[in-house]
DNA sequence: CGAATTTAATTTGCCATGCGTAAAAAATAC
DNA sequence: GTATTTTTTACGCATGGCAAATTAAATTCG
């Protein structure tokens, strides 16, 4: 069934394969003036004629889209950087870019011992950064708000901003996140289950704030900024705290039936003496650490979040238990990556989080069993890149999805001009 | 990205998000007759007012887009069968319904031992059956062709049809099926692997003929016609000699990057002492049978597609061996059902095909299995129904396949009219 | 039995959208 | 300075959907 327009107001977002409803002009209009400026924003400085050609919309089209994104300040014409040969006759191209500064959004990844916050502008470049090491794991609601908020606070002052200037708050955050309600249904960071903390947070900053999983946000991270601009269909895995998994399907975030998100450190490996053996139980960050908490220093260490860099010094060292540790790790990931490229097919699986600090003992044995479990028939159609970005940016991909939903949002009516 | 239009004739269907590209009058056109043409199909006879309630499109709309349906004698109205209480007063409502004569198709289910094919009118509803219990495991593909051939030619026949009377075929096969280009990536039944099988039999039977993976046909038949009426979003497994997948995702089959299908039995369940362990070898109806061929009659049916149901009595006999490997598959499908759950989290799962002949045995321990892996904190968001319908029933799927595509298909403008 | 009432379906008028063609604009080459 | 080439805009056409008014068909009431 076609994907079409919802009842205005009940999640704003357009098209998108929400419930199938009817399909009107102004959705029409929708998706084309998104089509266009997501080609800007992809492309760079680009032509009216070239967006013409990707978007297959006629050049009558794109100048009247682009005419009202102007209108919106949405983009900005651009006399110089015509690249083509300089010989060429006629007149030259005006160049489109999406306007830096026609909106600003903050993007966060919190995390069970850590808080990383960004605002960037329209495009995604990162206006400034904040990061908060502490550890909020388990702390009641109201603490976590607390810090949240002064998190985002703080970093848009940083950015000699005001909340006011601010149109949108992303934050990406572990667990099973229901982006579409705003609810977290559970999180390894919250004691409490199924909270509006979308709500609350849009109340205390007074900006309209939603909530991702920070897998799904990196996701899309990747796929604005990272290592899936080229590509419509992918797979991530993170491997952190929470192990989580976002898929891209037809440049679009695949959310699971009601929007939730993935938990893949819920897959059952198999059964072990005492009953399942989930995957967070071998490859979850404190199932590789847990049986090194015994020493005091390592055990401060990760509580601070610095234990993988900890670990990455202890392997050097040759510690086996360790070594023993990452390698099992590796290979139930390995296996579980191979059943969901099984399920979905993607060209690439790109693989992030603090896990990968474990170093070559877990990059090998993930290598080996993902080689030994995927099946001969998608062998080689899935390629597996591992990504060790910084922490920024995951909060860069919760603002792009912020910033995806003012892209699609309607600004202003084509119509007539003013 | 919002779904759009494609370029014209590539493949035919509208909007369903494939390669995203622009929105025009048309598709949005399409998007609504589909729309409305599916509420009728869906709601039985139905009036215009209702139709205009449920598609949330305007009466005015509806009456037009009906208007032209009418037309193109795709529906027909019925001015009867008015259920509402008898003493409303007003003009009465026209019912509508989907005219079932408007079109034919053949759907087929095509497996190791036996082929089984269904004539369908437009509704649906089945107008010919016929089902031949032949072996054409590994057979030549020409083999192969020629017998689907004859069958499809044999039950049109029986349907008093010739075969230019049927608008179109579908086949569904076991296997890693591309629908939108009618290859054949491998299939259990095929020694070749990349078929394209597709324009293989549009020539032979010079009916535009269409292949799609059996479990996906399936699916789509529970959503037409069987247990997943209600349901918009919703996974299928499918237990025969290949393990499938079937995922309904927004009224839509959910194809895997590419239009592949998914092949379950390829998953890992785990390590063994030799190598990786897949849900193939536990839960395919060869690895439960496997350890009976020792027994010639035994042997020789399943050679016929009689395998399972001789298990069956068999297991009523107390055959512990058979009953340990019913025992095992069950926890091994148990567990797979729960990891699939984990990351689809639809509201029902349907479980289909011959295992579920073996019975209690096997079912109480994949019950008992997946109880056990499900995560906790999605317990009881998916409900677990095991469906044994008759093979007619998958062939009605692969015709729900093709009728889908006809529906979708533009047949003529709304117009001015004529 | 005829008129008022009620509900359904169609027709009319309006606005938005996209497309194609043709004219205008802008910069370069000669 | 004029011709040339390319890009951009302006206009008319067609289609789609919607709201309001109109017509249609039945029931109820006087």
């Amino acid at each position: 069934m076609p994907c079409v327009k919802n009842t205005p107001g009940t999640d704003g977002v357009g098209c998108p394969h929400e419930t199938m409803k009817t399909a009107d002009p102004e959705l029409m209009r929708a998706i084309n003036r998104l089509s266009v400026l997501d080609t800007i924003r992809r492309h760079g400085p680009i032509s009216r004629v070239e967006i013409s050609e990707r978007t297959e919309l006629s050049t009558t089209t794109v100048s009247a889209i682009t005419g009202s994104l102007l209108d919106d300040g949405l983009i900005l014409t651009r006399h110089e950087g015509d690249i083509r040969n300089e010989t060429v006759r006629g007149r030259p191209r005006v160049m489109l870019e999406v306007n830096p500064d026609a909106a600003r959004v903050v993007g966060a990844k919190i995390a069970a011992n850590r808080m990383v916050f960004v605002v960037t502008n329209f495009r995604g470049d990162v206006l400034s950064k904040l990061t908060l090491p502490i550890r909020i794991d388990r702390q009641p609601i109201a603490v976590i708000a607390d810090l949240v908020e002064d998190g985002v606070r703080r970093c848009v002052v940083d950015a000699d901003l005001s909340l006011e200037d601010v149109d949108s708050v992303c934050l990406g955050i572990p667990g099973v996140i229901e982006h579409r309600t705003g609810y977290i249904r559970s999180s390894p960071i919250f004691r409490e289950v199924n909270i509006d903390f979308a709500a609350e947070m849009s109340v205390r900053l007074s900006t309209p704030t939603i909530i991702e999983s920070d897998a799904h946000a990196i996701t899309l991270g990747h796929h604005w900024f990272g290592k899936a601009r080229d590509l419509e269909d992918m797979v991530l895995i993170s491997l952190e705290q929470t192990l989580g998994l976002g898929v891209l399907h037809r440049n679009q975030l695949f959310r699971g039936a009601g929007g939730l998100s993935h938990n893949l450190g819920d897959l059952v490996l198999g059964m072990g003496q005492q009953g399942v053996v989930r995957l967070s139980s071998r490859a979850g960050e404190s199932a590789i650490l847990g049986e090194q908490q015994t020493d005091g220093r390592f055990a401060e260490a990760v509580r601070l979040g610095r234990g993988m860099s900890h670990v990455q010094a202890l392997i050097q060292a040759d510690d086996d238990r360790l070594i023993g540790a990452a390698m099992r790790a590796g290979e139930a990931v390995g296996l579980t990556i191979a059943n969901i490229v099984t399920l979905f097919a993607p060209p690439r699986v790109i693989l992030v989080g603090s896990s990968l600090a474990l170093g070559e003992p877990f990059l090998n044995s993930l290598r080996d069993a993902y080689a030994l479990a995927i099946p001969p028939s998608l062998k080689g159609v899935s390629e597996l890149v591992f990504d060790d970005s910084t922490d920024d940016f995951w909060a860069q991909g919760a603002a792009a999805v912020a910033l995806y939903e003012l892209y699609e949002s309607p600004w202003s009516t084509t119509g007539p001009a003013l």
